[in-house]
DNA sequence: CGAGAGAAATGAGCAAGCCTCATTATTAGT
DNA sequence: ACTAATAATGAGGCTTGCTCATTTCTCTCG
């Protein structure tokens, strides 16, 4: 035929997107364990085996719903990011949008603790890393405005930061009441600990005879990692 | 016979915990999925049918070992709090505590999130509730000496803490360096963020060496203690 | 002590499900 | 239209969680 619709790339993106949709629908209801390849297969409206030709095995398609999600997530987030201006403003749209988002699809995002498992390759996917990247974007723009001091803990602030709002949406999700006031306590206690660890300064130690214990503590702690498993 | 070391029930007991035990171990080495039955009957010298008059099968077995797992987390976090009387002090060791445990059984504390899959029966074990109930009870003895206002946001205050924590550790585990500086940095942004949130004073400083060298004995002793009776 | 009833343990076999691969269908270039 | 290459199929193999008829152990009572 000279007249084509889809390219043949097209058509084996879209089979795969297929693929991967009835794959979401099957492991949310379920998980991992309790998803069927013969029911994903039915309703990608393929035969079991051509699964296997776009996804190694049930664990890599796993994965593949997975990253997918976040690969939406992120670029909701970079979106709630780019309506503001002031870092403080974006970093609340950032959390406002992530809080939301978990709480929406709690379902899907509780699919990523479940990603590790049976991969035996030693590469670890991490889908999170692009989307907490974008509150490092926001922190570094903050110093770079002088408005936050260049000696901020970024790392620990994102810990902080998203810790906080994945631990406070298990827990609101846990008791199923009294949704927005818990929302936006969730939320006015994020920015006000973010706003206050990232004015404050680090204490410096500066105490000799602690060292030396620590060091011992070290020594000891070393010992006890070995000789735990065994 | 007349002379009997041990009743029924401590030999059933006994064997309960076997199990238990091996499962711990095959467990931690590729997860719920990967971990076989057959290999932990045979880890526990049953049956492997005897496995199965013990625990409804292979999801309960699982929640068994995670359940354990948190059961000892939550005595450590007792006796952490117990060796101090001011309230911040407690949280500190409290902190300290969690983050050390975490960081050293970090394999078993995953597992935790794999619980919930396939349990088709519609009760919610969340094993970290008395854990974090120890958080409470620090708060709210602080309030009875007047510490803190009563009006402080438990809840919100305990998201902060232990979703900090728990994120922090999985960071500071995916990059595998440094751990002694994120460490401290760690603990000294939780516990500024709790004590700027409950809108108490800062806790006084320098006492980080006696309080790792606590935790460490504490370590010790528990150790010493798994290796006498067996 | 011995018998026997009840409880506990066993492991062979079944059923379910992931995955493979020989076979069939489709596509694309000449 | 022919053909080589590519894509898709699904029946069957193999692993594995789980069952249950059978065996072994335990404890009580005559």
């Amino acid at each position: 035929m000279t007249v084509r619709t889809k390219t043949k790339r097209e058509r084996v993106a879209a089979k795969e997107e297929a693929i991967v949709a009835a794959a979401t629908d099957a492991f949310l209801q379920g998980g991992l364990r309790a998803a069927r390849m013969a029911e994903i297969a039915k309703a990608a409206d393929v035969a079991e085996g051509t699964l296997y030709l776009y996804f190694r095995n049930k664990e890599a398609l796993f994965a593949a719903v997975v990253e997918r999600h976040w690969q939406g997530l992120t670029a909701g987030a970079k979106k709630a990011v780019g309506q503001h201006d002031e870092p403080m403003d974006q970093l609340e749209s950032l959390a406002r949008f992530t809080l939301t988002r978990i709480l929406d699809d709690w379902a899907l995002f509780e699919l990523t603790f479940a990603v590790h498992y049976g991969s035996e390759g030693g590469d670890a996917p991490d889908n999170r890393r692009d989307y907490v990247k974008e509150f490092d974007r926001v922190i570094e723009r903050g110093i770079d405005r002088g408005q936050f001091p260049a000696t901020v803990p970024v790392r620990n602030l994102r810990d902080l930061f998203f810790g906080c709002l994945e631990y406070s949406s298990r827990s609101m999700l846990a008791r199923r009441r009294s949704k927005p006031d818990d929302y936006e306590a969730t939320i006015r206690m994020v920015m006000a600990a973010i706003a206050g660890a990232a004015g404050a300064r680090q204490p410096t130690p500066a105490r000799a005879a602690p060292d030396r214990l620590e060091a011992a503590v070290d020594r000891l702690e070393e010992l006890l990692a070995q000789h735990e498993p065994g």
